[in-house]
DNA sequence: CTCCCGATAT
DNA sequence: ATATCAGGAG
């Protein structure tokens, strides 16, 4: 099953633009309910502005989330991006730390924005739930939990651990491009003889 | 559970 | 018009 979608999406990876590990967690809580394609045409002139965690606070909250407007939920992450980044000044040494419970502190991250950056920077220690994962894993019979803890409670046994990094991003490419929420292309789906949904 | 919220596809 | 997009906080 993971072979096979591995061969369909060669290329699967993170489709989120960034040059270090702040931007990496920027692009990640920016991404939100909203497409990479459109975080990332935000961030191409952020991170041009905003270099270091101080630069997020030198400015009036104001313009930070006119900075950020086009990713929607503006006024929450632009919250979230301030609270962030006076943490890692405070108590990371203006660095971003590789761990889940340490990400997890930071305000406007939990454990999905946790488990991405954690799994980017070489230390995954879980299995990134997002809205594709739920819905795959859902469809192709994985799980029949709704909760993103429970799904990845069961994920992790299925998965094969160092399978834990690419997995998400499968399903991700898979989700996007075959098994789309709306309409899901199960003609076109290499998987579609071992799904309990298919239509086919 | 509700609220936060713009961009895009259908 | 409405569903969906690499969710998180109160």
């Amino acid at each position: 099953m993971i072979e096979r979608l591995a061969v369909e999406h060669a290329d699967a990876k993170i489709a989120l633009t960034f040059a270090s590990p702040l931007e990496l967690l920027v692009s990640v809580m920016l991404s939100a309910q909203t497409t990479d394609v459109n975080v990332n045409r935000v961030t191409q002139a952020l991170f041009v502005k905003y270099r270091r965690p101080e630069d997020y606070l030198a400015v009036p909250q104001e313009e930070l989330e006119r900075d950020i407007f086009a990713t929607g939920f503006f006024r929450q992450k632009a919250r979230s991006l301030r609270g962030t980044m006076q943490m890692l000044i405070e108590e990371f040494g203006g660095e971003v730390p590789a761990t889940l419970p340490e990400l997890v502190r930071l305000p406007g991250v939990a454990r999905k924005t946790a488990n991405v950056v954690s799994s980017e920077l070489g230390n995954p220690e879980g299995i990134v739930v997002d809205t594709h994962v739920r819905r795959l894993s859902q469809r192709l019979g994985f799980t029949k939990q709704e909760d993103p803890v429970k799904i990845e409670q069961d994920l992790v046994r299925l998965v094969p651990r160092p399978d834990w990094p690419r997995f998400p991003h499968l399903m991700i490419w898979h989700g996007r491009r075959v098994c789309i929420a709306r309409r899901p292309l199960c003609e076109d789906c290499v998987v579609n003889d071992l799904c309990p949904s298919s239509r086919v």
